[in-house]
DNA sequence: CTGTTAGCGCATTCAA
DNA sequence: TTGAATGCGCTAACAG
């Protein structure tokens, strides 16, 4: 049978109490009997029963997820995540509560972020927008204590406490290997389809990709980036005009939102005998089908599940003064072909 | 606050035990009661913490993990993720043993099922070998009642209960579908070299990867896969042999094992101006670093510590006798490049 | 500084 | 057929 704090309590001739303080790192334990305490746990080998902890602390962890009201199937997934999350957290202790802000508008973003602080969360997570606001309104949340994760896009030059997100600028790096080598020595041009390049992991989705393109397939040139601001209709006319406008195009990397216009535009170029080699962002029915009839060759994907968890994780190990493993929060860019689909 | 079994208890107007014995389906309830405690626990939309009824239960359950004791750095990551569950099983209540059979010996395997059986485990992991013995050995453990699932390995035709491991069909086609892309009608031959062609995983992988290159690459040709048992030694010999026979040879596949022995081969290869487009499986320090340096162009990958804790939730899940979430055990074929390593 | 005690939400004897 | 009482491993008042 594996040791409890009983027999620590024992081994070390102490009561309960005593050995929950040490344990705990609580104040009030001379050093002396907290050695002995630390020596029995050694000795027996002790490890803490995290669910009989928890179930005993009775603690609960009110979060906020700040979410943009994006109406794209990423966000829409990564919303549905969180309520997820929240099912499960009747039994992980934390209560979370979205709280829903307008697409890009970092002046919104930055008094959502003030209001959610005055409601005292246990931690926030928020899908950041590059802005001097926004860093300022977070900037104070971590002077009072409050623990901040980005989620999906960062703020870079905070205060936030960690960034819960894929490592964009190697999915960059990543779109460019494959269009170039999928392309093998083609000569034309490659459009690039953003969201917005105001928002961190766009650009540097972009700055990744530019760099591989420049230093392996000098063959390729990049045209400059369209603007669709993750909405299917923009997304749709840029990229049929661009088809239009430049006839050697010949690949295309979409790193924002708004599949279903990229896809209606593919569709179109393709009844005109126009193919490109495309990559686009974010597995959902409708890339997926794009991938199975060929619109698409490759689509990287984050896992809003797993964003959405270990921004949990990590705000609730913030919220009680623990360290986080890095290594292990870290979020991975799956690449999906038309063969390895889920 | 969320509803406890105190409040269903009030609620149904009987006692903590009544409650108990309904939500638990044990006998000794009139139907009449039994429907008033289901009625409270409706209304009050309760559910049961899990971790507070563990923790009353204390069951511990013994689970067996059966692999071969191969000298790769897959089943040796394979071992260390079966050893850390092992660690958090004595939080999670289960306790591992880990049995070791020769690997490629479908004799000693059905021996060593037969054996485990004896200790009566609440459950058995097997990385299975395609044979009759085994079939007859994980039929007479199901029918005792014993749950058995096959880990990475499947073994077709039987009673196992469940296959924790990759579809691996799937990642030949996958496999294919990159080779031919990024060798762009070329025309040429490619070499094949898995472990044993008699460990279904290796013949799966085979017959994927050989339907996609017939369908869809008829520029390249498949020549016969060589065997190299997963051995390093072997298998940079069978290599270093083929690129001398084969000049037109310009890609490979290795649906196995024995990375190490294979990358000497093709470093070999490269100091004789070859250069293959190469394909492998399972992420290792070496494969890594053959992709860091170019030797691998591609790198499939399972993870261990996912198959293992799937294994493990499903072995429970049996123990239990309840359902598993098909959806939810699917183990993910991962593509790594140079980029996106993690 | 240290110990006693009463739960957390649930399962399980043992009585009734 | 039902209920009261006890304990799982841990935390947290409250005393001393």
């Amino acid at each position: 049978m594996r040791p409890t704090v009983h027999d620590i309590a024992a081994e070390a001739g102490v009561s309960l109490a005593t050995v929950d303080r040490v344990m705990n790192a609580r104040p009030g334990v001379r050093e002396k009997t907290k050695v002995k305490v630390e020596q029995a746990i050694e000795k027996l080998g002790y490890v803490r029963d995290v669910a009989a902890a928890n179930l005993a602390k009775g603690r609960t962890y009110p979060f906020t997820f700040i979410l943009p009201c994006n109406e794209n199937a990423f966000m829409g997934e990564l919303r549905d995540a969180v309520l997820q999350a929240n099912e499960r957290g009747r039994i992980e202790r934390t209560q979370i509560t979205i709280v829903d802000v307008p697409a890009f508008d970092a002046e919104a973003l930055a008094e959502a972020l003030v209001a959610t602080g005055e409601s005292n969360p246990a931690g926030i997570a928020v899908v950041a927008i590059q802005a001097d606001p926004v860093r300022e309104a977070v900037r104070k949340l971590t002077d009072r204590g409050i623990p901040v994760v980005t989620l999906v896009s960062d703020l870079e030059d905070s205060t936030r406490d960690h960034y819960a997100g894929v490592d964009n600028p190697a999915a960059g790096r990543t779109a460019a290997t494959l269009l170039g080598r999928f392309l093998s020595r083609q000569k034309g041009t490659i459009g690039v389809l953003a969201g917005s390049l105001s928002v961190r992991d766009h650009q540097n989705r972009f700055s990744g990709f530019s760099e591989i393109m420049a230093a392996h397939f000098p063959e390729l040139s990049i045209l400059p980036p369209m603007e669709g601001r993750d909405d299917s209709a923009l997304a749709r006319k840029l990229v049929c005009e661009a088809v239009e406008a430049h006839p050697d195009m010949i690949g295309l990397y979409s790193l924002g939102a708004g599949n279903r216009g990229l896809i209606a535009a593919l569709e179109e170029a393709r009844t005109k005998g126009r193919e490109l080699v495309t990559i686009a962002h974010e597995l959902s029915a409708h890339s997926r089908e794009a991938l199975e009839t060929g619109l698409f060759d490759v689509v990287l994907n984050q896992d809003a599940g797993h964003e959405v968890r270990s921004a949990i994780r990590v705000l609730k190990a913030k919220a009680d003064g623990l360290e986080v493993i890095a290594a292990q929060e870290r979020i991975r860019i799956d690449i999906f072909i038309k063969d390895n689909l889920p």
